[in-house]
DNA sequence: CATGAAACATAGCCTTGGCAATACATGATG
DNA sequence: CATCATGTATTGCCAAGGCTATGTTTCATG
């Protein structure tokens, strides 16, 4: 649907509050479609730095998924152009694909560090970062990263 | 893949750092998968209340999606009996669904209450809201509220 | 260097959540 | 009361993201 679909169906109703949130649900539903993306070349980041390497039986280890969805999903990263493969020699991340995982660890490890430092336990902070991530903002970050300073060690 | 599976995979490999997310990432695939039924008893209660009906076409406006998308996850809601349709007469939630309204929305507001305490600004809260809402934990929400009583306005 | 285990590839299936197009039912209104 | 705008239903399509089952390739190692 269109944004001219959505305006000319609205006409003649006025807008109920509840309208209002169609620009958030539009948001999610976009972050929806990268999330996984992110998550993707954020892990394979770290097993590279890690183990020195990232084979698909280790991602799919990771994830807790099948080895086929590793590598159905990896088609889908390599048409975007986010990461290379050699088969039996790993997984790599282009120049895009390590820009993508630089920024999305920062945002995590923001994330995570914002809920530990409210108190939130270790396991619970993990486990919540983990879906909290793809849906804050710069702007929400940023207050993050602000409460983190005002309130140090 | 069961856990066993996952258990004979990991055996006779050293449990790298990474692979303590795979609890994180499961949470996050059962997040993705209720967060959808959670955003429509939310809008069609509001709408309830807000208009005194929730139609197809409302719900489908609100949400930014076409009609026949709205219908199908009726058709899912009502297979899950959390709503019940008359025809040409609106959308009703069953007890269940009501709950799941109830304290989706409770869940709702205190997470988009809290990151305008945060200092985050009217939109970017509730765009942000719409989206953490669903993979925030018992443990998250508490803190969270916990910060509210201790700034009040 | 043969062979078997592990890694990888591929095919086929499923559900979810989108879409457009179209058909049908209802109710407001002239 | 006939008509038509609106609401609803249905169909067929698609992509994403899961799975199992099965084939193929590599590589360690006896
Ligand atoms: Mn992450
Ligand atoms: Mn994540
Ligand atoms: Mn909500
Ligand atoms: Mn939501």
């Amino acid at each position: 649907m269109t944004n001219k679909d959505v305006d000319s169906a609205r006409r003649g109703k006025p807008a109920t509050p509840a309208e209002f949130q169609v620009e958030a649900f539009q948001k999610c539903r976009e972050a929806r479609r990268t999330e996984l993306m992110e998550d993707y070349v954020e892990l394979i980041d770290d097993l590279i730095a890690q183990a020195g390497e990232a084979r698909q039986t280790d991602i799919a280890r990771c994830l807790g998924v099948t080895q086929p969805t590793v590598a159905k999903m990896l088609k889908r990263l390599g048409d975007e152009r986010l990461v290379t493969q050699r088969p039996y020699r790993g997984v790599f991340l282009t120049e895009d694909g390590k820009r993508l995982a630089s920024t999305s660890r920062r945002r995590h490890e923001i994330v995570e560090a914002f809920l530990r430092k409210l108190g939130v336990g270790p396991e619970a902070a993990r486990n919540d970062a983990e879906g909290i991530e793809h849906h804050v903002s710069v702007e929400t970050l940023t207050a993050f990263e602000h409460f983190l300073r005002k309130n140090p060690d």
